[in-house]
DNA sequence: AAAATATAGTTAATACATTAACTATTAATT
DNA sequence: AATTAATAGTTAATGTATTAACTATATTTT
């Protein structure tokens, strides 16, 4: 069997944990966290963001949402909009205080990925990208797949 | 600038969503977690496997590792062990139920590895296995690079 | 329209991640 | 040998992840 090291998960994570460090240090200087950074990122440059799209872009669940928004909601860097249409649903606003965070941040965060970038070739990085999409897709399909199988027993 | 969507964060993570929860299935039919098994899966075939060393190999943070452990503990799966040469660490060692257990979920845990390489050809599996190393030590060496620099100012 | 269903978001429970501070022990210095 | 410094593991504080259950509102069905 294939060594433990070199499975999926521990590779893509020992990826992770070289990489998420760089990241991590930048945001604490303005005491944001990653995903903090993520939903401030989202919603900057979009409108009318509910907590499902939120969801989707982040990669955050809805229930880990909730803080995250709470938390930047204290801070003042977004505020939750009750939508007229559809009175479950709130969006999720950049104020301009949230709005001068993204644009001091922003060219600190490119920086950090030009880094990344420059540890492989353009081909490999263009691979990489092509790759984990396949997995990504792959294993999407099979999931649903597996739902579909589960519904119908 | 890079889209969101493709900055390397966002797309190990999306692989990640869609092929942890696999995994996370098949542990749970065990009463485990993703990261309880990483440590059964090291200390089963290691001796003499010390928290520091479980932390390397699992990259799991030595403080997570504690609570980690006393569950396993709790579960009768491992039990700690104090080393008579230095008496500040201790041993994780499998009892016989934790072996017990690693020879049920071993195979199937092979068989998930295989739906996601199948997802990819050989070639790309060993290229996906080259990128990423070059990224986590491109990155390791500019952290270590800035240590030194954080430490000499 | 009333009842049944579905959806958006929240809450609750348990487990883990990250950072910093702390304890006990060991090794290195003076 | 006494002091200092380093190391192994733990604790504490804050933030997030996952799953399931729950509330409020909307939609669909009968």
């Amino acid at each position: 069997m294939q060594a433990f090291e070199s499975s999926f998960p521990m590779m893509v994570n020992r990826a992770l944990d070289a990489v998420m460090p760089a990241y991590r240090q930048l945001f604490a200087r303005y005491q944001l966290t990653e995903q903090q950074w993520r939903v401030l990122r989202v919603i900057w440059t979009s409108d009318n963001v509910t907590s499902a799209r939120l969801s989707e872009r982040t990669l955050l669940s809805a229930p880990s949402l909730v803080n995250i928004i709470d938390r930047l909601e204290g801070k003042g860097l977004v505020s939750r909009v009750r939508s007229a249409d559809d009175r479950r649903q709130y969006y999720v606003v950049a104020t301009k205080a949230g709005q001068q965070l993204q644009l001091e941040v922003t060219p600190q965060v490119v920086a950090i990925q030009a880094q990344i970038q420059a540890c492989v070739s353009q081909k490999e990085w263009d691979a990489l990208g092509d790759i984990l999409q396949k997995i990504t897709l792959g294993m999407a399909a099979k999931d649903a797949a597996e739902a579909v199988q589960a519904k119908a027993s």
